[in-house]
DNA sequence: TATAAACGCAACTATTCAGTTGCGCAAATT
DNA sequence: AATTTGCGCAACTGAATAGTTGCGTTTATA
């Protein structure tokens, strides 16, 4: 069972769950709400982002309230942000290349 | 079948195979040396990122070569952008809330 | 021309997953 | 005290998915 940050937002709904949550924390049935779908199914996405930390929990009394943790995006973030440096040094690979082909010459 | 940029960045395998790409285009059976899996494991692999555009085929002879295209991944980094902006922008509706008090007390 | 290599494609299988249903528990409400 | 509400948990089911195996086609090589 792979629970990362990149499996949790490959679900459309789990998305669109954390776009209402980055507004505003809400409870279950508040989030089901917005959704087609039963309560427990959205329960369910909602368990899933809780497992890896993208969302907090709160609780008062008998509701729970649920919070967007904009810190474990950072993993998402980072790995595109090293995906592109490595995009952008193949062209350093390619001057390498160009500099030996340049040495072996002379 | 829903392929979009999220769903094919889920799997770590396929991860790995566009950080490879993203340094320099390989053929498939080259993309395969780097894993345990077999060729035809690795082969569906490209397959779903190539559905979602996030590689691009280039035919030489009966070799293929897939080049990783970083224009696809903006999405990703457009979604966790509007999402930080909705994060925050919920101190600008707390302000609003308190505004409205601020109103109805004077 | 015969053989080997580099692939894609399709069928099959074992596993995983999403959603439903039903239950139980604790906190409110009446 | 009895009922309702908010919620999590577990079992079940149908659909999707990952990986294997086998085959066919095209391009090189001997």
């Amino acid at each position: 069972m792979r629970r990362d940050v990149f499996q949790a937002i490959a679900d459309p709904t789990r998305r669109a769950i954390l776009g209402l949550l980055a507004l505003q924390a809400m409870t279950p049935n508040a989030i089901a709400e917005h959704f087609d779908s039963s309560r427990q199914a959205i329960s369910k996405h909602i368990q899933i982002l809780a497992e890896c930390k993208l969302v907090k929990q709160e609780q008062t009394g008998r509701e729970i309230y649920y919070h967007f943790n904009p810190q474990k995006m950072k993993e998402v973030d980072t790995w595109i942000e090293q995906l592109r440096a490595a995009w952008e040094s193949r062209f350093t690979q390619l001057d390498d290349v160009l500099k030996n082909l340049k040495n072996k010459k002379s």
